[in-house]
RNA sequence: GUGAGUGUAGCUCAACCGGCAGAGCAUUGGACUGUGGCUCCAACGGCUGGGGGUUCAAAUCCCCUCACUCACCCCA
């Protein structure tokens, strides 16, 4: 028996529903608020992640999914934001840009809750806006369609990071505070901080988070254009009238990230309990070969919200559905013609075999959840009507076959 | 890549200290030849994830392996 590759899913049913159900209301409340649709190719040449997340990411070094053809290096898209700036570049689009993606996304990381090796994100990105103004703006984007799909059990953290202006300064003053606290640091941490030093605060050990709380945080050593911007930040969240906490402890993973940086967690999600992401990255764009361009943007990852909140996410609505019983195989061409009439109403509709009894059929009318069995056979064909049995009620009438457009109109759906 | 837990019928799960592999739901048929669901009756369904070992005897104990789950690493 074939399995599919671990970490990914079949979806289907009512669970694919909501997810289209996320994404059709993304497209409309993003549309809504300028920012258009673009979708890139899942795969792009490895080179490009390479140089936007950063090379000494885990991502880079193992999570990438490349492969190589013709002696060409492809990767499969870990993440959507080095893939629109690309797009944006190399079709030469104009400033200020705003960018919706709702896409698949891979990474080789072992599964575990909330986590997989395919996995949906919606983000936007806002190109060429340097403002703090956009950076609360953007939150406020992801605040509003969380609250507009029904979700309340979230918060939203946020801190600055700065530039690495002040990012260098920093790293000094935390290695010399951290040099007399090396025995209390994790053998994790100690890697962290040769590589990534930021990062060094996502350790999840106690004893490590211990020393990180009297550490000097990054938060309180930013150049003066940095804790500007931070303040402004915090300011206008407040007169957007968005509650958030801030975490001084709150970093990000990919290296492209400058000055604001946030989260938004969720409740009943175990260890990945983050949904949104995102930040301030104002010098990605020429490191990918781009005119200096300050960026914003976040990404979400929908399936998280599914699994926590699955039953309160609205669903696609389903459209009620006819099931056209005929009693004998000289109807077909009348219940074909049938279908039709039913279908150019915009109802669903199936047919049933009218060489099948008429028990039988109505069964499978049933198991197809049928909202109305219409069922022809020899009394009807003589008084010129439809049978109509309604599946809930368990009640049937005769509709005259004249009358039967108008029987359509007036049905809604469940 | 690391650690822990779990694999028994299509699904959810039983099976005591090693002693005949079971139930509910689902499926199929019947009670019911122009009417589904509800009820009752019956049937179908298993290499106990796979391989090896210990034993008179293994779903059960041991080893290997595969899969799933959760957590670490990392991150949406």
């Amino acid at each position: 028996m074939y399995q599919k590759p671990k970490g990914t899913r079949d979806l289907f049913d009512k669970e694919l529903r909501r997810l289209q159900a996320m994404n059709a209301a993304a497209r409309d409340f993003f549309t809504r608020n300028g920012y258009e649709e673009i979708r890139t190719p899942s795969f792009e040449f490895a080179a490009l992640f390479d140089r936007s997340i950063g090379t000494t990411t885990d991502i880079v070094e193992h999570e990438i999914y490349r492969f190589e053809v013709n002696k060409k290096t492809y990767a499969l898209r870990p993440e959507g934001t080095a893939s629109v700036l690309r797009a944006f570049i190399e079709n030469k689009l104009t400033l200020p840009a705003r960018f919706l993606y709702i896409c698949s996304m891979y990474r080789r990381e072992r599964p575990q809750k909330g986590r997989y090796r395919e996995f949906q994100q919606i983000g936007i990105e806002l190109l060429g806006e340097n403002k703090p103004f956009f950076d609360a703006e953007i939150i406020d984007q992801g605040k509003r369609y969380l609250v507009l799909i029904g979700a309340k059990d979230f918060t939203i953290e946020l801190n600055s990071i700065g530039c690495p202006d002040c990012r260098g300064k920093y790293r000094e003053k935390l290695g010399s505070f951290l040099q007399n606290h090396m025995t209390d640091l994790c053998s994790d941490c100690k890697r962290r901080f040769e590589r990534n030093f930021l990062r060094i605060f996502d350790c999840k050990k106690e004893t490590c988070q211990r020393v990180y709380d009297e550490a000097p945080k990054i938060t309180d050593n930013l150049c003066h254009e940095c804790a500007e911007h931070y303040h402004k930040v915090k300011e206008y969240l407040n007169q957007f009238g968005i509650d958030y906490a801030e975490n001084k402890k709150l970093v990000r993973g990919l290296d492209y990230y400058t000055r604001t940086v946030f989260e938004f967690k969720h409740g009943g999600l175990g260890a990945q309990d983050t949904i949104i992401a995102g930040g301030r990255y104002d010098l990605l764009m020429r490191e990918l070969g781009g005119q200096d361009t300050p960026c914003t943007g976040w990404a979400m990852g929908p399936e998280r919200l599914l699994l926590t909140m699955s039953e309160d996410l609205p669903v696609l609505d389903q459209k009620e559905t006819f099931y056209i019983a005929g009693m004998g195989e000289r109807y077909i061409t009348k219940i074909v013609r049938l279908r039709d009439q039913i279908q150019g109403k915009g109802h669903r509709c199936l047919l049933g075999d009218p060489g099948e009894p008429i028990k039988i059929q109505v069964k499978r009318a049933n198991k197809c959840n049928a909202t109305y069995t219409v069922i022809y056979g020899e009394d009807e064909e003589k008084n010129g009507y439809y049978t109509v049995k309604n599946m809930q009620l368990g009640e049937q009438q005769k509709v005259l076959i004249q009358e039967f457009d108008a029987f359509l109109a007036n049905v809604r759906g469940k």
